[in-house]
DNA sequence: GATTTAGTGTACCGATCTGTACATATTTGA
DNA sequence: TCAAATATGTACAGATCGGTACACTAAATC
């Protein structure tokens, strides 16, 4: 067992609960769908709420990983990385395993201000938002805070619709909006 | 028992749905926050997902209501009522009542596309853009639909930041955003 | 006044929920 | 090779899930 079971589970977590929901998905169905027995579960951790947040944990580090590091590849100055945001956000929507965000979902099901799992979604969507004002601030804008929030906004914005409407448009139109935005500061 | 029990359940269904969530909410505890007995409510509709469905109307009726005519009392011409949005939307988020989007926690917990659920909140959302549409219409400007589909990218993510920082600054940054974009557009 | 209608309360069904107990198997390292 | 550490499978506890059955009651209508 040289691969950690408790890494491989919230691996293998994190793709059922993405795909099915946290509420929706059982232990039972946890244990069907990742071969780890549950005993093994509760030796790694105290409760599902732990597995859930070790789950987020993950995809924070993979998702602003993967994020950061796209958007670096493909454009070179600041102000070309602040537009380049949008394109791979529309990459993101155009992948088949395209099903939201996942800490928008969490929040969703845990809205308690005060659950851990509410809190935790809450500082990923901080230190994405962290990640931009560095970009503003290089580009040398005025108000560089203020710019990164609005393009927050229409990242989360894009995000959601896209989910509603099952498509990739809000992508496109998020980059035509971040334009004119990135233009007027 | 004049006022229909079947409106009555709905009303007080919206409530604790929209405070607990909908899977979390049972049909125990949907008896004991209403006060009508389950055997009732299993008259009225065939399905816990058949009173979500209903609850998910009288949801997008009241909030269409409001938001429009909140929109057109506090501003008179369209081009004003684009940027009266953002000041109603602030309204909404400085309610102490607000707990987000009752739509978009809806597709967040039934994800399936093909879900009644789901399609019923995507076609709020279409609703609203149509109605923003209309007012970008009226105000004579080029490419009306582009600028609403922007306008309600801000308006989502401001609805998602809200909630994900617990306060209502985002509603501003929307307004300011969305400033930017109408005088560009 | 009898009958239909709408609502109640309680008890229950089978399934599923999170979490535990316990005895067994497999792997690992000394 | 042998012991410690990690797994496993199964069975189960106690609660809750959505939904039904049934006997009863209050009220409106004829």
């Amino acid at each position: 067992m040289r691969p950690n079971k408790r890494d491989e589970l919230v691996r293998k977590a994190l793709d059922v609960f993405y795909r099915e929901g946290f509420n929706a998905t059982g232990m039972d169905k946890l244990v069907a769908e990742t071969g780890i027995s549950k005993t093994s579960m509760y030796k790694h951790f105290r409760t599902k709420e732990d597995i859930i947040l070790a789950v987020l944990r993950l995809r924070d580090e993979r998702f602003r990983n993967w994020f950061c590091r796209r958007i670096e590849e493909i454009a070179e100055g600041p102000k070309d990385r602040l537009l380049a945001i949008f394109d791979v956000l529309q990459e993101w929507f155009e992948t088949p395993e395209f099903k939201g965000c996942m800490f928008i979902k969490a929040v969703s099901e845990f809205q308690d201000p005060e659950n851990p799992i509410h809190i935790q979604s809450a500082t990923h969507k901080q230190m994405l938002l962290e990640y931009v004002e560095d970009l503003a601030t290089q580009a040398g804008l005025q108000n560089p805070a203020a710019l990164a929030r609005q393009l927050m906004l229409l990242k989360e914005g894009a995000i959601v619709l896209a989910v509603m409407q099952g498509n990739a448009e809000a992508g496109r139109d998020a980059k035509a909006a971040a334009t004119s935005l990135i233009a007027a500061a």
